[in-house]
DNA sequence: TTTTATCATAAAAACGGTCTCATCACCTGT
DNA sequence: ACAGGTGATGAGACCGTTTTTATGATAAAA
């Protein structure tokens, strides 16, 4: 291991010359730069991050906090995983350190976010699966780390904070436009945790566009906590108790959760689309899979890790500038909505 | 940021002590062990990873290096998620450090895995994706780092190298008897590079069983290179091409593949099982939902990063035992097999 | 009583960098 | 000729730990 010591001897200037002359100071003449710049090259060296991490007054080194993913199916990761492909690809183009941390619910003592980023000399974070309640968040925000978080329209004062998600409101409400614009009126919602702050979004937009028709949700909407089984079993109940009075379309507000209500509904001896029409939420791959087809909203999950990255560096860099960004979305019309009109 | 120093302080010790008494070495009295211990945990302190990382004689940090997965579809990628969720797994219970390192293939400069660890002084690492002949893991070897191949048998001499894997062997063998008890003799396989270690146990397998009947396969292997759409290109192909001579089955080495080939064989005017019969392997849960839905080979990837990180860790403390760990496989008996014997 | 272990502790040297400051040579303007 | 500025350089403090080594106190052995 070449050490910065041995470049300094070997090109015959100091220390501080090395790292000087290596990361790009004024106050080099160019021939020394030059002369180093060889030197380092001809011992393939490369400077250690550690010592760099721990000397150095501005790191940069970021974290990914991501809750509640260990135990479950692959198949709900993938979004997370493209997330954390996204932060990834911002850091490693920016010589980022990035350092990731999982959290589960349930593990009390291991949530202390601010802990594992104090250890580690993290000066930024994207979180995911956070909400802005979160008491380990509070702390978070209190050592004045900048946090940008995804799927959140996060409080202006705080120039802290930052937000990437999709316009939600926008998404929810351009599927139900075209769900009811095929004819349904009977509608109902498949909705995720209440305190999950794209669910209020998603919601509001499909408010306004039931309302808009006149159409009333009163009662129609179920809570599958954004996960399969619950989604299942929820809708499963919900078909039970409204045999006389069935929905004809049912919007969900994940994917994961339309492949369990697309379950339900078969089992319950209905069929999707005729008679029940069935929409997700996230634009996974599956959609395109199953049968029928799931037609839903696609995020870009990368892009917005990618983004997030991004923004959390700017502010780290004492930027101004847009603290809540908007990544498109796009609207997958696959077949499990049926066109009533014709 | 409460640091040793502030503990040592206010406990009234030396700094080495505080440093002695929380590492549990012993030559420290239980007396002073309390106190620090005390003053500790009210001073909220926790030691500094950067810090430790750069002083400590046995660093706790490896890498996991995966190769060529950042561009691809996330549908590709839940085998490797579930890899680094294993792995982070075990680097948590046991207090590691993990560094991530993607490299793409096309990208050669960054593919220096050697390098990436003698900046943050890995120690150990857990390589996936990675093929024994690729130059720079040849580098990093050199370096003697321990290193765990994910779907590799290892050479055995060398004993900082372990291998973690399905018995691909039996896997396939298993899954080629299947399907030949339940009548089928003009077998197809759709493998993936020739290169790869997995490909070669698996075509093993087959080969083993299909001797065993007196099938030839001559012929009949496909490359599908692990990719989808190159999977369809090929099988597309290949049934124009033998068209008068079609296969009742078609054996594939990858999930992935086994929905790009049911893409070209429905595409080409044929049912899946009715026509032909598919199966894939990697247990993805996408095989759930397809229809029909495939019968396929699951491999427990997610333990599989576990038991890779274990074992680089007992490399790494210099412990003796088996390099080679074999996991155990499970069949997922779908319906994209037709049974002609009935 | 003196010598020798043993134990508990502290001082200080690493680890490999960054970065502040002091130094010195050289130029410029008066 | 001299004060003042500028540009290039190196010495050394520092980051927060671990770990080696030195030191002093106490107990056991001679």
């Amino acid at each position: 291991m070449t050490t910065i010591k041995e470049v300094a001897k070997a090109a015959g200037v100091s220390v501080a010359m090395v790292s000087k002359a290596l990361n790009n100071y004024p106050d080099v003449s160019e021939k020394t730069r030059e002369k180093v710049r060889q030197t380092a090259e001809k011992l393939n060296y490369s400077p250690n991050v550690v010592a760099r991490n721990l000397s150095s007054k501005n790191q940069k080194t970021i974290a990914m906090i991501t809750s509640g993913f260990l135990r479950s199916e692959s198949l709900d990761n993938s979004n997370s995983f493209d997330l954390l492909k996204g932060v990834y690809q911002a850091t490693e183009e920016d010589h980022y350190e990035l350092a990731m941390y999982f959290t589960e619910t349930e593990k009390q003592q291991e949530k202390d976010y601010a802990k594992f980023c104090r250890e580690r000399n993290i000066r930024g974070v994207v979180l995911s699966g956070i909400r802005l309640d979160d008491p380990y968040f509070k702390t978070l925000l209190e050592t004045n780390i900048p946090c940008v978080l995804i799927d959140v329209k996060v409080p202006t004062e705080n120039k802290l904070i930052g937000g990437v998600s999709i316009d939600n409101v926008q998404a929810a409400y351009d599927m139900a436009q075209y769900v009811i614009a095929r004819g349904h009126t009977r509608l109902a919602v498949l909705s995720g945790e209440g305190e999950a702050d794209v669910n209020g979004q998603r919601l509001k937009g499909i408010m306004r566009a039931a309302e808009a028709k006149g159409i009333d949700l009163g009662g129609k909407i179920i809570n599958g906590e954004f996960k399969e089984q619950t989604a299942y079993d929820s809708v499963r109940a919900f078909l039970e108790q409204h045999q006389t009075n069935l929905p004809s379309a049912l919007i969900c507000f994940s994917d994961i959760m339309a492949l369990g209500a697309l379950k339900a509904i078969e089992e319950f001896g209905l069929q999707v689309p005729e008679d029940i029409s069935l929409t997700g939420f996230d634009g996974l791959k599956i959609t395109d899979y199953t049968h029928p087809t799931i037609t839903t909203v696609k995020q870009p999950f990368q892009q917005m890790g990618y983004e997030a990255a991004r923004l959390v560096q700017r502010i780290m860099e004492g930027k101004e500038g847009e603290r809540q960004i908007t990544v498109p979305h796009e609207m997958i019309w696959n077949s499990s909505v049926r066109d009533l009109t014709v």
